[in-house]
DNA sequence: GACCAGGCACATC
DNA sequence: GATGTGCATGGT
């Protein structure tokens, strides 16, 4: 079976054994852009109580943060860790915003998708899987997220080397799949859930939980055990 | 108390 | 280009 199969495959599995995830959880696509920051090497549980702080001062739309100074937005966002830095970053990105759309993210939006990652890449704080966070879950572009799961998968499964990058990984979906706005946003929304599962120091371990196997007299699924 | 969590920029070699 | 380090809270 071919990689690009194999990919496929592996998407049928997962939409077959956990249906629709619905992401991003947001109400909003600033919303999503403020989680998409916050999240950044942290578990979504602190950042729910960094975005439950800003919510319950009504403070959650572009301009009500771009009024707010730093100091204070640091303070509320403290649950999500690295606070400070992170109440920077999310200053330029609505800096970006206020300097070069009027703080209209539907201007934003209104960029093609590479012209949007290109601009999204451009502010300090914003690397490659924030900003295709931003494109697919705020912006509904198509564009593949990167995470440190989605690595840690295709690492269990062969589909990669250890020195895979993430431009190579981003290539390897988007040349395996059809550009689908609605495909993407599932895809990785299951593969940060079943990458949970997966050992971290032993990428490769024989004895994680969860695998999808395509040898063998019988059809791909994932293991009983699951 | 150690380890981990939906990264990123920057320094240094 | 590759590698190392700081950033920080909260749950297990």
């Amino acid at each position: 079976m071919s990689t690009r199969d194999r990919i496929n495959r592996i998407y049928e599995l997962l939409e077959e054994a956990f249906g629709p995830q619905h992401w991003w959880p947001a109400e909003t696509s600033f919303e999503v852009m403020v989680g998409a920051v916050l999240t950044q090497n942290t578990n979504w549980g602190n950042v729910e109580k960094a975005i439950a702080n800003l919510k319950a001062r009504d403070l959650l739309s572009p301009r009500a943060l771009h009024d707010l100074p730093r100091e204070e937005l640091a303070e509320l966002i403290r649950p999500a860790g690295y606070f400070n830095l992170k109440s920077k970053r999310l200053k330029n990105l609505i800096d970006f915003l206020f300097d070069r759309f009027e703080g209209d993210l539907d201007a934003l939006f209104a960029l093609g998708v590479g012209e949007l990652r290109e601009q999204l890449l451009g502010v300090n704080g914003i690397g490659r899987e924030t900003c295709d966070s931003i494109v697919l879950y705020a912006a509904h572009k198509p564009t593949f997220v990167v995470d440190t799961y989605t690595a840690r998968v295709l690492l269990r499964h062969d589909l990669i080397d250890a020195s895979a990058d993430y431009e190579e990984i981003k290539e390897l979906f988007e040349s395996s799949l059809p550009e689908d706005v609605p495909l993407f946003n599932e895809f990785h929304a299951h593969l940060v859930r079943v990458g949970k599962l997966y050992c971290r120091k032993k990428p490769r371990c024989e004895t994680c939980p969860l695998r999808v196997t395509f040898e063998g007299g019988r059809p791909p699924r994932w293991e009983d055990e699951f």
